[in-house]
DNA sequence: GGAAAATGTCAACATGATTGACCTAAATCG
DNA sequence: CGATTTAGGTCAATCATGTTGACATTTTCC
């Protein structure tokens, strides 16, 4: 019965991080919907903000998408005036790509939504809950190279 | 700068929290692909078996979708023998889903690996860390709710 | 007998992704 | 210089997944 309860109890560690994702989620998806943006616009973003002025192909190969696919949204964002390019001095075919001072808010935004609800979390639990946590999910994230030459026989 | 480090700790919870959850998932999704299977699937029998012999329009509100999206992969997983039903004694039009002993096997699998994945981490950090990562999971998957009436102003 | 319920199916449509082909402008190679 | 490569962009066909609407079938209920 010991082994049937510990089961249960990894059951619901498995939902329990699907529901959190849902929810961490939850209230970026709404304010970039309210936008007419939707989640692929977060993630250029939030890679045009944190990469030291990304070309296009750069941002191609960190999104991982074809480059159809993320020519709409970038001209989503042109449009709203979320993100500007400069030319390098050397290379005129190159974009190099960076946020507006919209864009910055409205990626402070939304990042602050997120933030918020861990620092509140965080703050409710306390500094050592903090570690553990962080701990955990730190083995968790890093076991997603193992699963990639994962044995799948039948 | 104290607040800015802090500012940088909650991104990070950020990304990790996305990094686990693409690490839970890869490998169910890999031994699902395997059978030319997705992500729906795994929910349908998920709930089968979770849910008390559902009928298909019980399953059809927990999964929140159309009745019209559930009966592609449901068809497969007919096809596939991994799911079956009965008729109730008392009326002739319901269908009573049940997992073929295949299906109980399968979904053992996949739900199997994410187990597998949670104990080997719970056992690394101890129990102490594992009820402190429940804790903030619990209150991150509760501040969903409230994320469904947030104000969105612009 | 007729209305309502449970299931299933067909059609039209929207979204978001893919690949392939092709174009322009700019840099680089020989 | 001319040819090739690179960076970026676009058009088209296709696929996957979802939606709604309309409708048929079987069975139950009144």
């Amino acid at each position: 019965m010991i082994d049937l309860n510990r089961r249960r109890e990894l059951d619901a560690a498995v939902e329990l991080t699907h529901f959190a994702f849902r929810a961490m989620t939850a209230r970026p998806d709404a304010l970039l919907a309210a936008r007419g943006l939707s989640r692929v616009h977060h993630r250029i973003l939030h890679f045009v903000l944190r990469l030291p002025q990304p070309s296009v192909t750069a941002l191609l190969r960190t999104l991982g998408v074809s480059k159809q696919a993320l020519n709409g949204p970038l001209r989503d964002l042109y449009a709203q005036k979320l993100i500007t390019f400069t030319r390098p001095p050397g290379d005129g075919r190159v974009k190099l790509l960076s946020l507006t001072p919209e864009g910055r808010k409205l990626e402070g935004r939304l990042s602050a939504l997120q933030r918020a609800q861990f620092a509140a979390i965080f703050e409710a639990e306390g500094p050592a809950a903090e570690a553990a946590w962080r701990a955990v999910m730190r083995r968790l994230a890093a076991s997603e190279l193992d699963a990639a030459h994962f044995d799948l026989d039948g």
